[in-house]
Formats: C-alpha cells, sequence, structure tokens
DNA sequence: AAGCTAAACGGACCTCGGTCCGGATCGTCC
DNA sequence: GGACGATCCGGACCGAGGTCCGTTTAGCTT
C-alpha cells in the first residue's frame, strides 16, 4: 500500500523568525486548496518520491528512509527531495498526511460522538480515543516525524488539534484557561510519550484509554462515563 | 561561571534494547557514588571538555557546542568527548547536571513547602513552579539537551521528577492512577512547551505558574490555593 | 624499577542531513 | 512554432555527529 501520494503544505518554509505569533488561524480543511499548482514534473516527481518513501519504510522501516535512498529509489536528485518537503520531517509528515487530513475531517464534520452532534465533553473524550489509536498505529512513523523541539508545537497539523481541543475544553469550562488545559490534554497524547508507556513500560492500550477517560473527567470537573 | 564540573551518570549506555522495563527504581540521590573511579587523566579531561563546553555557550550559543570544536577547545581528542559522555546530548546533560541535582536535594530534602514538612499537595505546587522557573532560566541549554523522542523518558534525570510527581500524588489522590496522571502533570512542564508558550506565543510566565495551580487543583479535585 | 593490562586517547573515516548553483524543462506569450 | 522566463533538477559539496582502531599511558603488581 503507499500512503498519501497527494496533499501536504510543508514546504522550504523561511527560517520563522522567533517572535510571538498571532492567535492560531483555523486551518483549511478543504480537500482541494492543496498542490497549488505544481509543475508537471514536478508533480510527477513529488509522486514518485511518497511512493518510494512509502516503499523504502515498508522493506526496512523508518529507519531505512535516507534522503539519498528515497531520491536514489524514486529516480530522482537529492536535491529535489530537500527541494519538495523542506527536510526529512517534512517528508515523514507528507506521508502522515492523508490520515491526518483524514482524522481532521472526522472531528471537524464527521458523525458523532467525534463530529459535530454530540455535547462537547463526550465529543472531547471520544476525540482522545481517536487520536489515541491513530497514533498507536503508526508510532514508528508518528516518531520519526517528530520536528525538532522547537518546531513541534508550531507544525500545522498540530495547531488544528489544538485549536480544536481548545474550542471544546471553551464549552465546557468556559471559565479556565482552556488554551493552556489543551496543551495539557495534548501532552498526554504525545506520540513519544505513548511509545514510552506502551512500548517501554508494556502498558496495555486500554489503560492509556482509561487515563485519557479519567484526565478529561478531573480536568472538566465531570463525572467519568460509567 | 563554569557549570557542573563533576557529577552526572550519562556514559555511553549499550544501546538499550526496546524491551519493558520493570518499574522505575528511585535515583540515587548521594553526591557521592559519582564518579566511579576515573582515572586521573580522563578525570582532568572530562573536567577542561565541561569547562570548553561552557565556555563555548557563553561565546557563541547552545548552537555552537559542537562536538569537534569543544574538543578543541579543550585541546583534546574528538573520541575522547564520545567516550566521556557518549553523544551530544550526554555533554549538554552533564553540563545541566549541577542544577538538576540541586532541584533533586531540593525536593527530596530541601525545606519546605518543596522538601518534606509540608503536605504533600503544597509540595505538589512548590515542586511545579521550581521546575518551570528552572526550566525558563536555562531553556535554551534545556532544549538543546533534549534527546531524541525515543529516550525522553527513560533518561535518569527525568525519571526523578516522574517518580517524586508519582509518590506525592499518591498521597494526594489515592484512587487514581498516579503514574499516568504523573506524567500528564510533568508532560505540561516540558522544556519545550515552555519555550513555544513563553517565546513563541509570548505568554507571561505568570500565566503559566497559574496554569500550573489550576491544573493541580482539576486533576486532584482540590480547591485552588487562595 | 620494570612490566603488564585495562583504560584512555586521538584523529582518520563514514554517514547523513542540508545547501548551492549551473544547466535542463515546462508552460506561456507572441 | 519559436522564444523567453520562471521553475525545477541534479549531484557535487559541506558540516556535524558518531564510529573505529592502532597507539599511548595510568596505575597496580611483582
Amino acid at each position: 500500500m503507499l500512503y498519501a501520494v497527494f496533499m501536504s503544505r510543508a514546504l522550504p518554509s523561511s527560517p520563522q523568525p522567533q517572535e510571538p505569533l498571532e492567535p492560531l488561524q483555523l486551518m483549511q480543511t478543504g480537500p482541494e486548496a492543496d498542490e497549488p499548482c505544481l509543475r508537471a514534473d514536478a508533480a510527477r516527481n513529488r509522486a514518485r518520491l511518497l511512493e518510494a518513501a512509502a516503499r523504502l519504510i515498508a522493506e526496512h522501516g523508518v529507519a531505512g528512509v535516507t534522503m539519498e535512498a528515497v531520491a536514489a529509489a524514486a529516480n530522482v536528485g537529492k536535491g529535489t527531495v530537500f527541494r519538495r518537503f523542506g527536510d526529512r520531517t517534512g517528508l515523514l509528515t507528507a506521508l502522515l498526511d492523508h490520515s491526518a487530513k483524514r482524522l481532521q475531517a472526522d472531528f471537524l464534520s464527521g458523525p458523532p460522538p467525534l463530529g459535530p452532534g454530540s455535547p462537547p465533553l463526550e465529543r472531547l473524550r471520544a476525540f482522545g480515543t481517536a487520536v489515541l489509536h491513530r497514533t498507536a498505529e503508526q508510532l514508528d512513523l508518528q516518531l520519526a516525524a517528530q520536528p525538532e523541539p522547537t518546531r513541534r508545537f508550531t507544525h500545522p497539523a498540530f495547531g488544528s488539534l489544538h485549536m480544536h481541543t481548545t474550542v471544546l475544553l471553551r464549552q465546557i469550562v468556559p471559565g479556565a484557561d482552556c488554551e493552556l488545559l489543551a496543551h495539557t490534554l495534548l501532552a498526554s497524547l504525545d506520540p513519544a510519550l505513548i511509545h514510552h508507556l506502551t512500548r517501554q513500560r508494556g502498558m496495555p492500550m486500554e489503560r492509556l484509554e482509561a487515563g485519557w477517560l479519567d484526565l478529561v473527567a478531573r480536568v472538566t470537573g465531570t463525572d467519568r462515563p460509567r
């Protein structure tokens, strides 16, 4: 199978100075508006690269995904890989993009309890378990795709999760510092943490799920679901 | 000034396979038991290296701390740096070691409200603010010293913080999954997060502090301090 | 004091991420 | 269809982390 051979906005963003950012803007979620207008050859190469990367992962694991190897496997110059994806993180992220977009669509406009229609508290509960499972499925890739600490939270995909969590929280505990609380909640779903707990400490996923529900209950001051 | 020219256990640990770990054992906190028995020349070089690294940081910032540069500045071979500290993370961690040990001593046996003598809830509150401030002070170094995601939570220094948090939590909310809750609490003190919130989003430290107190209150189901 | 061994040393070497720029291509406009 | 400019391509190049192994040395033993 080959992952996302389309989508993802991650181009060689400029160095991004360390000035305070304005409040997060909502992510564009439209399935279009992506692939702005790549030249034909560029688009073809992009597809080849993603396919090659996916193949390499399947064969040698994430560690085998070397920028040079990917370039070679796609019959493309190394420079091309960087031009297209910016850096290794960008490439790996692009691989996750399909699933990320799907999750986003699910909680923004999918069926309850994840999507609108359920009360916020239930949506929040469902959100956590959904993220938890998605992360567990793609653990290796998620781990490898994690950017350096300085950029972890500026990543658009993260921004989307944070925004959603904040909005839900505001409906449940209007008086609280929901932006901060959202960070706390999301931190407990961090791929690195999940990796540690499940693979290094041997915790079963059920315990993590229960932990999430418990955490939500405590933080929102509500009862745990039966 | 030059940081810790002694202490720190970080040697070229073997690759550490991905098998589940047994429950965290308590950290040794004795000021001795460190520096197991380094040969004279090794000890001398170690000190030189740490001093050189500290100087480089002062002059060119953390980014200027290149393994080769440190080696050169200390009049030592590059191999020696790696032999002593394992990798860059190890070197940077050694630089933080002094302050880490001090914090640890403070909450293990220092005066209240951090140390024993205060009720657990107050100790937990104080613990968070202490960590928060220490991290904020050494942000750049802390950030650079952060190991790759796979090792973030196996690091002894982290283990110590986690253990302490867990123990306090158990006294406050005996019924809960304190091990998991501790992870959540600690995650909200993560250097990367603090960096993001303060430097990229411009939040004042007071807000983070308030956030910690609020979080502790919610998680433990107690009231916020006046 | 001489000898011996485990430990430490040093720097050549390798890999991999990332950059750069001369040259090839696409797509468009006359 | 020809020509022009923006975009893209490719691979040589660089820097930094990390490894390796032949050589040196501290410190104990006899």
